[in-house]
DNA sequence: TTGACATGCAGCCATTTAGCTGCATAATAA
DNA sequence: TTATTATGCAGCTAAATGGCTGCATGTCAA
């Protein structure tokens, strides 16, 4: 699990999730445009996902497909943040949202 | 929202926060105790928490109250972590809760 | 078969991090 | 007042991190 914390505390592998989430089975090179970022850097924080368990892979001829794994995710949400979030934070990030909703009139 | 992230990321920092929703309000050598290192290395930790807005602090005469702020995890959980964790994942989590049931027969 | 393309592996370098020590300051207690 | 206690601040060091370059390997297409 702390590989997992680890995983999470870069926002380029934070931004790899987020694309992988709008579509799977990206490879290496696609998933390169647009970090202004060697392959080589993408490739290290992709090896640090999947040995968190966060990207599986699969290989295609020469191609490496990369799917996101949601369940390390959902499970520290349930294991860990779950506790700490009582319904008093809920209730401050429901008038939060009020607040924010009032802003865009 | 990186901050937090990487506020995370450290198993002495989870540690901590888990202490303080054992029993809010301790101070820096109450919480030092059991962690097996020193009183200056603790206090960075807490400092990045605070910076993080994870941990709020309240003076007392010469002692430094510290208390648990849920808001931000709770906002990582719902503003990024919950677009991850499907009802699939969620699923499988249900099935490994069932699984280690029956292994505690 | 050969050239182009996708990826991996090894190593370099600057920065950050996480622990430490030593000393300073402020508040409580004797 | 003086000693003790709680904390802060500055700086050191080793290790981890995140970027890079250069080269090797394996696959596809002409």
């Amino acid at each position: 699990m702390d590989t997992v914390f680890k995983a999470l505390a870069d926002p380029t592998r934070r931004a790899l999730l987020d694309r992988l989430l709008e579509s799977q089975g990206q490879t290496l090179t696609e998933l390169v445009d647009g970090l202004g970022m060697r392959r080589q850097s993408v490739a290290k924080h992709l090896a640090v996902l999947e040995a968190a368990g966060l990207v599986n892979c699969e290989w295609h001829g020469r191609e490496k497909l990369h799917y996101l794994n949601p369940v390390p995710i959902a499970e520290i949400s349930r294991r860990w943040l779950d506790r700490f979030s009582g319904p008093r934070a809920q209730a401050i990030l429901n008038l939060r949202d009020a607040l924010q909703e009032n802003e865009h009139d």
